[in-house]
DNA sequence: AGCCAGGGTCTAA
DNA sequence: TTAGACCATGGC
């Protein structure tokens, strides 16, 4: 069974380096909220639309209806609306800061992101990771279904937690890079249906098929 | 048609 | 504390 690291390691060498999710915090504050179960192209579309118009300063003069019906593309337009607007305001008490947020404290950051409505704990440890630069592992589904095909024995997210901070360096861009691997592996090979062929973890995999398919058969 | 998409909240037992 | 209903929309 392999550990967190010789994991990461193999999807390193398959996928080459990954990219970051964004350079300004806002924006992975904004699309960590759009993407929750929804599907990422519906994120870019709605992105797309928004123009340059991503930050705390538009979207605090945006009304609440006009802002509900450009999320519209990715579904639970009301909730992530009104989080969005939380979100902000969590932002403003930093004075929408990067270096604020960057040199506040991992779990006092992290109360209060789960405080406000719509903020669980994957999205709350996206924006640890990509825009506090914080090491808070991110799990979601892919890593879940990736680690339950691939056989360890997890009951739940704290043990998945466990087995990656026990066994990663306490850097958060071994976090982002991590996770974003994952995303890739999971898009390619490890959604509901599993896509087995070509996937580098098809010898291990418990949803790999017993008898072999020839590609394109 | 019906399932799926990088979740989160609320409620009942 | 855990399982299930519910939230909404678009793509395939």
């Amino acid at each position: 069974m392999m550990n967190a690291e010789e994991l990461y390691r193999a999807l390193f060498e398959a996928y080459g380096q990954p990219r970051w999710w964004s350079d300004d915090p806002y924006t992975v504050m904004v699309q960590s909220v759009l993407v929750q179960n929804t599907a990422w192209s519906s994120v870019e579309k709605v992105t797309a639309a928004m123009g340059g118009a991503l930050t705390p300063e538009t979207i605090r003069e945006t009304e609440q209806a006009a802002l509900e019906a450009r999320l519209r593309p990715c579904g639970f337009a009301k909730r992530k609306t009104a989080t969005i607007f939380a979100l902000t305001e969590w932002f403003g008490r930093y004075h929408f800061s990067a270096e604020a947020i960057r040199s506040a404290e991992q779990a006092a950051l992290r109360r209060e992101l789960l405080a406000i409505k719509g903020v669980g704990a994957e999205t709350a440890d996206v924006i640890l990771v990509f825009a506090c630069h914080k090491p808070s592992f991110v799990i979601d589904a892919y890593t879940r279904r990736w680690l339950n095909r691939l056989g360890f024995p997890f009951s739940d997210d704290q043990e998945i937690r466990m087995f990656f901070e026990r066994g990663l360096a306490r850097d958060y861009r071994i976090y982002g890079w991590y996770h974003w691997l994952i995303l890739l592996h999971g898009i390619a090979h490890c959604k509901k249906i599993p896509v087995c062929a070509g996937c580098v973890f098809k010898s291990i995999c418990n949803s790999a098929p017993t008898t072999e398919v020839v590609d394109g058969a």
